[in-house]
DNA sequence: TAGATTGTTAATCGATTAACAATC
DNA sequence: TAGATTGTTAATCGATTAACAATC
């Protein structure tokens, strides 16, 4: 089943499988059903098997899908086989944060450095931090495709220019402002605000039913 | 036009319009057209007017909407005019982060303390660290019907069942793990793999079209 | 008036869910 | 065999887009 057309709905939830996958215990025997999934994740079974169908090679009736074969399914799928490396702007707390994180080497990235216009430390957890004067020289020289921002809102955009300059293809974006970039590029928004509004919306209502 | 109902996939892009709104300079004019607003943010300009009829009293045909208006219906509609209470729990590095960050208040949240299985620091930018023996405590007291998770994923199950014990209504979860919680109570994943899973696919198709 | 814009109604599109046949 | 499960086809649902009338 590989490459079919996928829908972006469908790969959002893909990690969530994977992730779910591998906490599995090892004892628990080697299969898994897409019930038993759905179950533990709170979805609908059928939506689960149909997400399966994009990306495995099947499961087998009245068993499941083999546990190992799905997670290197979807891990290849998402592409977290071959490691992509990034850049991260911006240094400040939350860019240390992310830097410090070591939880991204499972999705295959790896993040070689950071950058800042004035660089508090040197290096954060062995990962360098390095003046903005070396991006444009570090981003050539390694290759590197993809870039986290998380500067300023008011020095995003400037950024953004700048890292497309340097051939950056995809942006994760850390600041709460819209990107404008050419065609081709990616923007990958991780907007808070985005979720303070839904939860935010969830106390009004529960603060309204109470009066 | 108030309280209609409302769709999630309307409510997550209400911040946007917000933030850019805010952004505006004050002497462009006291007026924005939903042609405008589509434009800046590279949306199709029936959506906006669409979503905007959500949430105003309307605009004035030729004219466009009342800016400072505007602002306020979202504002308002999005629960930022009255602020939310809320705890953290979990101040590792993203925890302190996030603590940190001046930003929230104007989404009307004010986080209150932190709490952690042993505090690193007693404070951070002056909001406090407290052990976890007293979450429940402090929840009660102060009425808290928000927490942010930001533990690891092996204990955070266990903090949130805690936390729905406290009287926590709405959980901004950042441990990358599925929550279970009864009904009522809302989940809002701060899903970082989600996002890298989208941009992972997109770099791996540039690559791809590369050879 | 002409034209830009709003706001609504209808059409399209896409994603989810339901129904069911196939399989072990 | 019976029953659990897969996988596909059809139906439903929801959200986006297009068309158009109303308005200043």
């Amino acid at each position: 089943m590989q490459r079919k057309e996928i829908s972006k709905a469908v790969l959002k939830r893909l990690p969530g499988y994977l992730s779910y996958l591998k906490s599995i215990p090892e004892d628990a025997g080697p299969y898994i059903s897409a019930t038993g999934l759905a179950n533990a994740l709170g979805m609908g079974e059928v939506q689960v098997r149909k997400d399966l169908a994009m990306v495995s090679n099947g499961g087998r009736p009245k068993i499941g899908y083999l546990r190992e074969s799905l997670i290197e399914d979807i891990s290849q799928f998402l592409g977290y086989d071959n490691t992509t490396t990034a850049i991260l702007v911006g240094a400040g707390k939350l860019g240390q944060a992310l830097l410090g994180y070591t939880g991204f080497a499972a999705y295959g990235l790896n993040i070689l450095a950071a950058f800042d216009i004035q660089p508090a430390a040197a290096e954060v957890e062995g990962k360098q931090i390095y003046p903005m004067e070396q991006l444009e020289t570090f981003c050539r020289q390694n290759k590197v495709l993809m870039a986290i921002i998380t500067v300023p809102v008011q020095n995003a955009q400037t950024v953004c220019d700048r890292l497309i300059r340097c051939g950056i293809k995809a942006v994760w974006n850390f600041a709460p402002t819209h990107l404008d970039v050419p065609k081709g590029i990616l923007v990958q928004n991780e907007n808070m605000a985005t979720s303070l509004a839904v939860l935010s919306m969830h106390l009004q209502a529960q603060i309204k039913d109470k009066k």
